[in-house]
DNA sequence: GGTTCCACCCGTAGTCTCCA
DNA sequence: TGGAGACTACGGGTGGAACC
C-alpha cells in the first residue's frame, strides 16, 4: 500500500487510523496481487488466455493479455469502472510484475509523491504515459467485444486451463448456482427484467404473494447462473462455467421462496 | 491513399451528496 | 424531501501513428 501525505494531512489521517476509524480497506496489497500477476505471466497463463480471446480489433497494438490483466486488476480493487483505471495501476501490484520494460514507479525524493511512468505499446500519446495503455482503450475494447463469443469463450477456456494446471479435485463435483445481480431501476440495462424479491432477496411470484406488501419489492436485476467446482470440504471453488442475461420468462423463479440469494 | 487502432477530448445522462 | 451541484460512466468524434 502506498501512502504519501503532506505535513498538513497527517493529523487529520493519521490520527483517526491509529484510533482504528477507517471508511474503507483496500481488500487486496500490493506484494500479493504483484505475486499472482508473477504466477499468472510467469507460467504462461495469460498469454494462453489471449490467444484465444474473442478480440474485437483486427490488428493488436495493445497485447491482448495487458487487457485481461488490467480486467483482473480492475476487479480485485473492487473498481466499478475503467475511471479508476490510472489509481488501480498506481496502488496495484500489476506494475510491480510486469517489470520496468511495461512501467516503473518512483517516489520523488524530495516531495515524497510518487508517479508511474509507462513507455506504452505505441506511440500516439502526446502527454508523458500514467499507464500501461489509456482506460479509454480497456473501455472500448470491452464494449467492443461480442458478448455471445465471450461467453462462449470464457465456457470453453476456463475448464481447459484448469485442467492443464491439473486444479480439478478427482471426486469432480460441480454445483449449478444462480444469483440475481441487481441494478438500478433503468430500463437501459439491456435484457434486465423487473422481478418480485422477498427481504431475503429471493424471488418470488407476484400471483401467490401480495405485491403491496412492505416486505416485497419490485427490483430491476439480471440472473447469473455459473457452474462452480468445489471439493467435499469446501476448501476452494472455481467458476469454470457461467451464462448470464435476464429476459423475464428467464428469470421467473422456479420454485417461489426457494431462489437464491442475490449477489 | 485507405484502413485500423488508440490517445485524447467533449457532451450528455445518470447517480450521488449536500443543504435548505 | 426536493433541488442544485458535483461526480462518474459512457458514447462519439478527432487526429496522429502504423501498416498495407
Amino acid at each position: 500500500m502506498n501512502l504519501v501525505l503532506f505535513e498538513q494531512d497527517r493529523d487529520f489521517i493519521v490520527q483517526p487510523l491509529r484510533h482504528g476509524q477507517m471508511d474503507y480497506l483496500e481488500p487486496v496489497t500490493e506484494a500479493l496481487e504483484a505475486d499472482l500477476f508473477r504466477q499468472l505471466l510467469g507460467r504462461q497463463i495469460l498469454q494462453r488466455l489471449a490467444e484465444t480471446f474473442p478480440t474485437p480489433r483486427q490488428k493488436e497494438e495493445v497485447p491482448v493479455w495487458l487487457y485481461l490483466a488490467s480486467q483482473i486488476s480492475l476487479r480485485l480493487h473492487r473498481a466499478a469502472g475503467y475511471h479508476a483505471f490510472p489509481y488501480v495501476i498506481r496502488t496495484g501490484g500489476l506494475l510491480a510484475a510486469l517489470g520496468p520494460a511495461v512501467g516503473r514507479q518512483a517516489v520523488h525524493p524530495g516531495s515524497g509523491v510518487a508517479s508511474v511512468s509507462c513507455p506504452g505499446f505505441n506511440h500516439k500519446n502526446r502527454y508523458d504515459r500514467q499507464t500501461p495503455c489509456d482506460q479509454d482503450f480497456l473501455r472500448k475494447f470491452a464494449r467492443d467485444t461480442d458478448s455471445g463469443r465471450l461467453q462462449a469463450w470464457f465456457n470453453a477456456q476456463a475448464p481447459r486451463l484448469l485442467r492443464s494446471l491439473k486444479l480439478f479435485d478427482a471426486e469432480g463435483l460441480f454445483v449449478g448456482d444462480a444469483s440475481y445481480l441487481f441494478v438500478p431501476d433503468n430500463e437501459h440495462y439491456e435484457h434486465s427484467a423487473k422481478l418480485l424479491f422477498d427481504e431475503h432477496h429471493h424471488p418470488v411470484d407476484p400471483q401467490k404473494v401480495d405485491p403491496r406488501d412492505r416486505r416485497y419489492q419490485w427490483r430491476r436485476c439480471y440472473k447469473l447462473v455459473s457452474l462452480i467446482h468445489v471439493n467435499r470440504s469446501l476448501e476452494f471453488f472455481l467458476v469454470v462455467g457461467g451464462a448470464g442475461g435476464c429476459r423475464a420468462e428467464a428469470c421467473a423463479p422456479a420454485r417461489p421462496g426457494a431462489g437464491p440469494t442475490g449477489t
